[in-house]
DNA sequence: ACAGATTTGCAACTAAGTTGCAAATCTTTT
DNA sequence: AAAAGATTTGCAACTTAGTTGCAAATCTGT
């Protein structure tokens, strides 16, 4: 994969691309870090690797929570409209809706032209909703 | 409004959501504390402010960009879902689309509970796609 | 105008992310 | 397999949005 993107094929690479491509959801570069256990990195080196995957095309960023980028591989995105997200509010984990489609919005002014829609969720999980009370 | 809320009439209150009101779109701290000009106050103030508007149900928080989350009136917003916001990705403005619909998105899942549907939307605006080259 | 409740502003802090730069690692070439 | 040149890494220091504790200031109802 790195060498398909032409990228200089690094340790930090290898380890972070895996530890993605295993979670297959959206990661923020704390619970990399934790994915990563004894592979440690900086965190500068993680920013700039993702950054570099993005550039390459391989990586989304998927959302901001928290005033934290979540990555995510690309593959499951078309380019105008990637998959909606759904995050719990009581236990705030967040989960990718594939193979839900989502309508682009129409009736827009005319001049605009429209780059990239997204939708985000927010309510309750399977397991919180059943646990409500 | 402060009072219909239940809240303490006092001066930051007040002039944020003056500002607010005037401007009519969402705004992050640092754009109120321009609107404020001469009022200055902390930013502690502000957010706290905010906060209790928040609460109050006078304000939603509209979206997060460049880590800062933009507030807006509440007023053009029904519980489920607020209308949708376009950001260009050249001059960076925001725009609040109301009046575009946006379907709900079914097909999730049973067990799901959803609180809230957000769209956001990228691309160029008016002004900025005529002046593409 | 007073007493009690709430809010304000300051200082200090947290956390995500960025920048510059020398040292370390990769890739390609020999 | 080793050297040369290009790229990446890690450290330290920084920026920015937002938060917390607490004493002083401001509001509200009486």
């Amino acid at each position: 994969m790195l060498k398909g993107a032409k990228l200089y094929c690094t340790e930090p690479r290898v380890s972070i691309l895996q530890a993605m491509i295993k979670a297959d959801r959206p990661l923020a570069r704390n619970q990399m870090v934790k994915l990563l256990g004894k592979n440690h990195f900086d965190k500068v080196t993680i920013y700039r690797t993702l950054e570099c995957f993005l550039d390459a095309g391989l990586v989304h960023k998927a959302f901001l929570q928290k005033r934290a980028w979540f990555f995510e591989l690309a593959h499951h995105c078309s380019k105008i409209q990637c998959h909606p997200h759904f995050t719990c509010t009581k236990c705030g984990s967040t989960e990718c809706l594939i193979g839900v489609s989502v309508p682009m919005i129409k009736g827009l002014k005319k001049g605009i032209v429209i780059y990239r829609q997204q939708t985000r969720l927010e309510g309750l999980c399977q397991k919180c909703n059943s646990v409500t009370n």
